[in-house]
DNA sequence: TTGACGGACCTCGCTTTGCGAGGCACCTTT
DNA sequence: AAAGGTGCCTCGCAAAGCGAGGTCCGTCAA
């Protein structure tokens, strides 16, 4: 997949994916590559930069969770201003989609 | 529309467009502007050096044409190998889109 | 004649992003 | 003991869009 086209689809994606539920950072990354069968693996790169700054922006807050073995793992869950922002972000992607969708063409 | 999702979306425009017939850069970006309706506006800094790169790699040709009133203008069109990466370009399009909708659900 | 406007081309520096590579710590399995 | 998986992170690079700037020339109104 283009690194250049993936750009700007981050913060849309993690943002869908909280709002089924707060999830942790390594968790994002395998589920989005079993959803995709493999075709689109989340980089940490892109992944924790993008959470950090969703964070910042209070559209996600975090929380640490102790596992039975000990070990911690960082929860993301999304905030009521981070569903607002889905929301709008949602409608710029499907008007995206369209504008493309103009010049190139119906799917063949 | 936000300037991040727009990366990378750019050569698939500008191919697409010539695909239907040679056009000179300020051309390009009326016709763009006009065809969204004013959503979009191509801007020059990111078409001029768009179109010297797909030139650079031989998907385009650029021919220079004068005017009835003496002024010219650059021509660009699009080349056999424009039309084969247009294809495959095309064809990552489609799967970028899925994958992105397979996440934020089908639009509503 | 002058000046403003629009057509038409271009470049530079800034910002943002994803990525590769690296690092660290801990647990489990071999 | 070693290897591999889990889990977090950061740094520097590359690439793209953008704002702002610049240049040249034709046309049209004042």
């Amino acid at each position: 997949m283009d690194r250049e086209l993936l750009k700007g689809s981050t913060p849309l994606l993690l943002l869908s994916l909280l709002c089924e539920g707060p999830m942790y950072g390594y968790q994002i990354i395998e589920t989005v590559r079993q959803r995709t069968g493999g075709t689109y693996t989340l980089k940490e790169g892109a992944l924790y930069p993008a959470l950090h700054k969703l964070e910042a922006t209070e559209f996600i807050t975090s929380y640490w969770e102790t596992q039975d073995n000990g070990r911690e793992r960082r929860y993301y869950s999304i905030q009521p201003a981070g569903e607002a922002f889905l929301t709008a972000k949602k409608k710029e992607w499907n008007q995206f989609v369209d504008m493309v969708q103009g010049f190139v063409g119906p799917r063949a």
